[in-house]
DNA sequence: GCCCAGGGAATCG
DNA sequence: CGATTCCATGGG
């Protein structure tokens, strides 16, 4: 009995509530959360901060603003209707990241990198924003990054209140790699028409990617030229929340090769993608 | 001018 | 197989 009511009493204090004040919703009890860190880690690509400091994004065909303190954050001019149905699940507030964190307690440097960006959440972003974002990605900077996908948007995404939409395959997949130019793209532009004639007509199986192992649902996505293992294990992380995904970049391998001896932490397994975005921001701020 | 940027394809040996 | 080279573009 004692037992059943600490239960109660440890779910009451970790589970985040959501309250409406005027047009704003507020969040309490947010742990294990920070905007900075992230927004601004390289998961996604279209946040940016305001003249108030506050967070401003556009996800699907809604732009949102919010802050964060003392564990709380405010989402304005929106509802509750809306956060429960779509906000709550992007920002992956359901998710407990301390029992995870927990687990990398067997490895010292794990923990470490886990513990200094602890309020790193996997957003969970449209799949097709996530692929067509990370062959952007491939061999350029995250400044460049942003302003072709910004372009990318302006140029065939839907206007919107605020700024315009991600475009969809559907859109993309009608084009071909001249019509990109004014986006500067360079050469990834025929990998993004490529990428967007195959998701849309159904020739990259996401079912398959959703349910499939690893490496079963990182070679369906490696059918789109332009896409290799880095930017599958992207997708998979970022845009199906395969958390179980490890993209390796150039600094990740780093880190495997000179401090884990070549094998990545046992502790890590089936949060691969989690340890992955910690360690990541750590080896980069040493 | 030169270098590199969260890679990948093509082309070697 | 592993190693090298080219790929567009822009900021430092």
């Amino acid at each position: 009995m004692i037992l059943i009511i600490k239960r109660y009493l440890t779910r009451m204090k970790s589970k985040a509530s959501a309250v409406l004040l005027d047009n704003d919703v507020i969040i309490n009890n947010v742990y294990d959360f920070d905007p900075a860190q992230t927004f601004d880690c390289g998961q996604a690509f279209r946040w940016n901060q305001n003249q108030n400091g506050n967070w401003v994004g556009i996800v699907k065909d809604k732009m949102i603003e919010l802050c964060y303190s003392d564990n709380t954050i405010t989402l304005y001019n929106t509802n509750l209707q809306e956060y429960q149905s779509f906000w709550k699940e992007y920002l992956d507030l359901e998710f407990d990241y301390s029992s995870v964190i927990e687990k990398f307690k067997e490895d010292p440097v794990l923990y470490k990198a886990a513990i200094e960006n602890r309020g790193i959440r996997i957003l969970k972003q449209d799949s097709w924003e996530a692929l067509c974002s990370f062959i952007i990605s491939q061999n350029n900077n995250i400044p460049r990054i942003k302003g072709i996908i910004e372009r990318l948007c302006i140029n065939f995404g839907e206007r919107i209140k605020g700024g315009y939409s991600f475009p969809t395959a559907d859109t993309l997949a009608k084009l071909t790699p001249d019509d990109l130019l004014p986006i500067r793209a360079g050469f990834r532009a025929r990998y993004i028409i490529d990428a967007a004639q195959k998701f849309s007509t159904n020739m990259i199986d996401t079912h398959l990617i959703k349910t499939a192992d690893i490496d079963t649902a990182r070679a369906e996505l490696m059918k789109i030229i332009g896409v290799g293992e880095k930017v599958a294990d992207c997708t998979l992380l970022f845009g199906f929340h395969r958390i179980d995904a490890l993209p390796k970049d150039v600094w990740i391998k780093r880190v495997i090769k000179d401090i884990f001896n070549g094998t990545f932490p046992e502790c890590a397994k089936g949060y691969e993608g989690i340890a992955q975005q910690y360690l990541f921001n750590y080896i980069r701020n040493l």
